[in-house]
DNA sequence: CACCAATTTGTTATGTTATAACATCTTAAT
DNA sequence: ATTAAGATGTTATAACATAACAAATTGGTG
């Protein structure tokens, strides 16, 4: 009996990120004109900043980005609430996750439902693997319930190693 | 056969909870002396003032509390370090829980071991419940681990509705 | 006790993350 | 073309957190 490959939830650092992108990038479209929404230039171009960080993304990092290649187009630069208002439209739309514990935005690897993720976060390289399993998802809710607490919203955030780091016996903090 | 009582992560918002700080204090005193770490004046203050919060308190709001009664005792006021580094102090030494998505911080109601705890947010009164549940641990670190992750630090965050909230039908950010 | 070294706290300044409030522009529908 | 809703620009400020160095406190030692 053939042994199932496991497929590893961290995007390798160098690979045809490229196309990855523009697959997020379709599936966004598709997404928003799904929903009836609009994925704006902006906010397309913010989704894409966020993808093209190979790791999670900082709302400041952005704003720098985006003030970079404004300025260079002659146009004005940019303030803190464009990046802002683009993010959260990206989040009530399910096309990135904020890491909570990094205080940090990342493509969302599945968008489609109203999903919240787990992520894995390594201390070492700082690559943030995403997981969406339903028995985490429903463990909690189920143990929340016993308690007589209805959850809305779930995050959950593992800090650790990632496989790579691991192998080569780096710690958390290095 | 009589029915367990499932006892209630979730402090009332009235009850003797002079009491529920001391004992607090008391428990952080004995923890403090086994593990041979010092709990000083000020850090034992900054966390009975995290405790004297009915739920999470945030950093300014015990640096507020610090100024004001240090104010009345003719000496200076204090400075956000001063409250950081307490916090910074009674995290590493589990004595309190800081909640990332409210960057808040509450008392830890089973302090002794170096454990993360679950935290069950309600998005109406903003009251906050502790699990610290070893299937949650544990499922989470088996699913990790099955992708070569090692797991150092859980954060476990659900957003909702408490009983009370959920009983008089609150909407979570009302 | 007097000294020292380590730890803790004070203090100043600044860095980082995020939002309020209001003006202007764009879009889509009529 | 008009208009109302939605999106973006702009200015200012709020909220959260740390770096760097000075001063005070503490506990151990001769």
């Amino acid at each position: 009996m053939t042994q199932d490959a496991v497929v590893s939830p961290f995007r390798p650092m160098r690979h045809e990120h490229d196309v990855c992108i523009d697959d997020a990038l379709d599936a966004a479209d598709a997404l928003c004109a799904k929903s009836g929404v609009r994925l704006t230039a902006l906010r397309r171009r913010v989704l894409e900043l966020v993808w093209g960080g190979h790791g999670p993304m900082r709302a400041y990092d952005i704003l720098d980005l985006l003030r970079d290649e404004r300025m260079r187009h002659q146009k004005r630069g940019a303030a803190p609430p464009t990046v802002y208002r683009a993010l959260d439209f990206l989040l009530a739309n399910g096309l990135i996750h904020r890491i909570e514990s990094l205080n940090a935005y990342i493509g969302c690897g599945a968008p489609s439902d109203g999903h919240a993720g787990q992520f894995l976060i390594c201390g070492d390289c700082g690559s943030v693997g995403e997981l969406d399993d339903p028995d985490i998802t429903r463990l909690i809710a189920a143990k929340a319930e016993a308690m007589g607490f209805a959850v809305a919203h779930q995050t959950i955030e593992a800090m650790g190693l990632c496989p790579e780091c691991a192998r080569h016996g780096a710690q958390v903090g290095d």
